[in-house]
DNA sequence: GCTTGCATGTAACCGGTTACATGATTGT
DNA sequence: ACAATCATGTAACCGGTTACATGCAAGC
């Protein structure tokens, strides 16, 4: 799924400008899809002359205007159809764990750095998707969605908090 | 970390060909980094221009002849330095979550198809982990990213296997 | 006075993918 | 016969990133 789709899926959730779009990837998403400024406005103004969505000016005070786009009955039906054509494929990629495979030639202020810094971002993440689990008015797919990426993190932190002693003391011997 | 410092990593494990280090991107690393061979080839050339890698060919009956790569000590240098230079970033990218997430907008054939394909891509990975783990011969940093990817995965799995009754029986009513 | 938030966009670049091309050998 | 494995590469393309540009309002 490429960033013209996934607009189509955030404006699934309703009207938005692309600024607001950007914020559903920043939070709904944000742990599973991206996004950036740079990809989402240029993908905006091809799906309008693809007819998939439609746009209107809405006018603000104190604030700038902003373009607010809608799901054509076409995008809505493109989006559906891009689901049922994907085979759900994902892609990781992680230099933690990279740097953990050649944890012996790191120092061990970097070791350090790099697992507390990896915590911190595994609890961080957990924060938010709790935060907005708790919100309610999810769907039931919402609602696998977040507490699959609660249990996700929460392993991965599990872990990590359990197997760090072996890299952070003074070297037991093996 | 892009394709070229990722083949002086591979390469860090010993001297290896372009096709040998697509393999080890294919089990080694193939949980949390990837490269193809029309990435791998030129990186290599590109490497071998800036002396961090040298090469010999090696001549073999019945097989092609096969160009073999050694990490030169500027490589070894590049390479610690990279990885120190690292954040650990990681970045995640789920087109299943996205369908879980739009689940009441699936065919109820698509969302069983997708929880077992993906259920069963899980096992393969985790398969393909525990049998690397037993093989022996890893540090400990190895053992490691080999140990959280397997227990990752089955935390996925079990999710997964508890929460799919949600999406494929018929409709418990909320 | 400075930073943050709201709001939208472009230009240059880059890294990687898809598809293609070749060719011997081994197994089904 | 046909597919898979070993082995190396290129060309065209594409999608996305980084950095830049603008400008007002609100809070510190």
């Amino acid at each position: 799924m490429n960033t013209k789709e996934l607009c189509l899926g955030a404006l699934f959730l309703g009207d938005a400008s692309g600024y607001e779009i950007k914020q559903r990837f920043e939070t709904t998403f944000s742990h599973f899809q991206q996004a950036s400024f740079a990809a989402i406005y240029p993908a905006l103004t091809r799906l309008k002359a693809e007819g998939l969505v439609s746009s209107r000016v809405e006018v603000q005070e104190k604030r700038p205007d902003k373009t607010v786009y809608s799901l054509t009955e076409a995008g809505r039906q493109h989006f559906i159809g891009a689901l049922h054509a994907s085979n759900g494929a994902e892609t990781f990629r992680s230099d933690f764990i990279l740097l953990m495979f050649f944890a012996e030639h790191l120092s061990a202020e970097k070791l350090t750095a790099v697992l507390e810094q990896h915590e911190e971002t595994l609890r961080r993440i957990i924060d938010t998707l709790t935060e907005i689990r708790h919100c309610g008015g999810h769907s039931r797919g919402q609602l696998f969605t977040l507490d699959y990426g609660i249990a996700i993190n929460q392993a991965s932190l599990a872990f990590i908090e359990q197997r760090k002693a072996e890299f952070t003391s003074q070297e037991p011997s093996s």
